[in-house]
DNA sequence: TGCGCAACTGTTATGTAATAACATAATTCA
DNA sequence: TGAATTATGTTATTACATAACAGTTGCGCA
């Protein structure tokens, strides 16, 4: 994954504290509520796992630290996964077999549905930026095929400024 | 993965027969002896199974149809995945953990690299098609934020023409 | 020609990612 | 309250991928 190199990977772009991940969990608890789903436990445990790092995170990783003491097991993990996904919660990176919290901005949970997101992975830190993109030119090449787009993941692997 | 549909998911617009495959795979020998790479038989076998398959394929559906009789043994086959991919012969399907062969247009094996693509996945038949995009925006997007794109992975889902 | 290096393959074992299947518990609502 | 729905707990298994090392092959060069 990581090359080798000699700078800090600790520009926390992303990082949230304590108090910010409380904030975004807060946000979550109260998406769910308006969407008539239940935020529970293991849940926003899982969510709050995840907006505490500052990069994509694997599920295994997720299962080892779900408990204070001892593992989750996988199912427990890989189902509030799937249901925060659906929400709109997180992103799943493809590329990387890991998740990421949602740093959307422009659809602002008006939609807290799965949504198509573009991401930019450094593949020195490790960190993932959430960028908004004009998918228009892939529905065009797409509509041109008679493809109808459901769905796009977009990741570009790459160096970010810190890193280069 | 396939949704229940009624309709056949024989439109096989890239099949390959086996002049096809061959013709292909003669292409194949022609570029890594224009490469200075070996075209070894481990590597040709699993090209040729990629090339007969009219959709993504599963590393272990290769590695179980390796041999007429048994299967080939996972790292023999991952290596020649590996060097086939690094030779621009095919592509990984991140967000099916498949394969396929590359259909690519513009660069014509001037660039034998393993280049960006982008993938238009029928969720219905599960039939591929390699578009070609202009990533410039995304570029554009990323430089914005001071990041060096390296390669991109450009998977839209959705359902063909034929499956809608 | 045959030595020596580099590239490639064979083989065993293991590591990592994800889900099937079924039992139990909590929530909702008639 | 009791039936239906939704969610979690638990065991086991399946799918995906690579580490590590031994053996072989191709190839340039002394």
């Amino acid at each position: 994954m990581s090359t080798a190199c000699d700078h800090d990977h600790d520009h926390h772009d992303h990082h949230l504290d304590a108090h910010g991940v409380e904030a975004r969990l807060a946000e979550a608890r109260k998406l769910c509520e308006a969407q008539g789903e239940r935020m529970t436990a293991p849940r926003q445990r899982t969510l709050e796992l995840i907006l505490s790092q500052n990069a994509p995170m694997k599920a295994y990783d997720v299962i080892d630290r779900f408990h204070p003491d001892g593992a989750a097991k996988p199912p427990t993990v890989y189902r509030a996964l799937g249901f925060l996904e659906q929400m709109g919660l997180i992103h799943r990176i493809e590329s990387l077999n890991a998740f990421v919290a949602c740093q959307g901005h422009e659809h602002d949970h008006d939609h807290p549905e799965p949504h198509s997101a573009a991401f930019l992975l450094c593949e020195c830190c490790g960190q993932s930026e959430e960028v908004m993109l004009d998918l228009g030119s892939i529905d065009r090449k797409a509509a041109a095929s008679g493809f109808k787009v459901r769905r796009i993941t977009l990741e570009a692997k790459g160096l970010c400024k810190a890193c280069q």
